[in-house]
DNA sequence: GCGCCACTGTCACGTCAATGTCATACTGTC
DNA sequence: GACAGTATGACATTGACGTGACAGTGGCGC
């Protein structure tokens, strides 16, 4: 998973300063802006996974921010954590009308911001249903997270799984070591390219002799996963 | 299950007393709140099963809070009804579409209350959540909230039961931590996804050799609950 | 009200699987 | 046979997970 984004609007530099730090000392990407406008532009420019607003400012205040975010398709699904320096009641509700998925009051600890923040993103990253694949009693069931070589559970490590995963529904199809690096390994990684036999290898390993024909080796060029030849 | 919790939102205070009596020898755990305000964090905190709400209160309406409820997706599921002194029924229409599932004219006797909660509870309890699970002479009853062995009763403590109770009637699917703090944690609570293990760990032993193999590591995923391998 | 106790969440530390890299052996192509 | 490309086994390092300890909390009986 790559860092999340979260964009702090507060017209306070301080403030930003201090969420600023704590989110970045738990591999966040951080953005700022001191008013709603900029705090508008910033979300339609970099599409943050999450934003912290202020709930005073001059000008635009945060909650007029906050409904017009959510009443725009593009930025609807974007959750929003309210700051406010008041703590009552009053304030929270209106916020989650305007929409907001959380609330804060300062002051609050870093660590409960960290902690609140997480959990909204789990909350709001659903994770998409998927269908099993299966070739020649091969069987990669994403569900349940297991491959099974007719029938029987087969020992398979995480990359090892990840790169058949991809092989599946991927079928019939060169690539080479760069490819599968940024498909399996993830864009921004650095490794070399010939980390990827060695996993080829752990992967036909771990199908065994009845299965290991369907990883293959173009020569020249890379790998390929295919039912025939 | 265990007692199913009530939550009766009210501001006069004999009332609360009368209806928590009835409740409570009627095998309910009771909650109480005598403002809209403390009943919108005492859901949010305590989940309970069943609201009775008064329709008149000084501040924020019964109405009011209904309708904020059933608009929230994490509360929208717990049935309401409503309370009021007027017998017009213009306020049943109101109520019901506020989103309550009933409605009680006061003044009523308990014997009705009961009654009614029964049957709103009995409509809104999904059909099988009160099943026993069994699988391999393990054995849990919700109804009675036991785990046992082979017949032999468990030692096990409240989270690991639930979140055994979820693995039993989810098997043979991986959840990482973050899906498994919402689904037996509840979705706004804000934990350390590593407490997962240690609870991982505290329903292994509770489970002990003979059957702790059903839950299962899905390394660098998160946990499965499966009989296979 | 008070102390007791079960339960919970967090941390620190230990362990071991998983990973990436290298050196070396092998294979196909010209 | 020479060369380039690929397979394989070994190895150090990393990081995920398991585990025991501990302090805080709230419920419960007295």
């Amino acid at each position: 998973m790559t860092a999340k984004t979260v964009l702090i609007v507060d017209d306070e530099a301080p403030i930003r300063e201090m969420i600023a730090v704590a989110l970045e000392m738990a591999d966040y990407s951080v953005l700022e802006a001191d008013n709603a406008q900029d705090g508008h532009a910033m979300v339609v420019d970099h599409r943050p996974d999450l934003l912290l607003l202020d709930w005073m400012m001059p000008g635009t205040s945060g909650i007029e921010l906050a409904r017009r975010l959510k009443r725009e398709g593009a930025t609807r699904e974007i959750p929003i954590i309210m700051l406010t320096a008041k703590s009552e009641e009053d304030n929270k509700i209106q916020g989650l009308e305007a929409g907001a998925d959380d609330y804060i009051t300062k002051p609050f600890s870093p660590r409960e911001l960290v902690a609140r923040l997480k959990a909204v993103l789990r909350r709001a990253t659903p994770q998409g249903v998927e269908d099993p694949v299966a070739v020649e009693g091969l069987e990669l069931d994403p569900v349940s997270h297991r491959v099974s070589a007719d029938g029987r559970a087969l020992e398979i490590g995480p990359t090892e799984y990840r790169l058949l995963q991809f092989f599946m529904t991927h079928q019939e199809r060169a690539y080479t070591r760069s490819q599968l690096l940024d498909q399996v390994w993830g864009g921004n990684v650095y490794v070399e390219e010939r980390t990827v036999d060695v996993h080829i290898r752990r992967l036909r390993k771990a199908l065994g002799e009845r299965h290991q024909h369907l990883v293959q080796t173009v020569r020249g060029t890379g790998y390929r996963f295919s039912t025939k030849g």
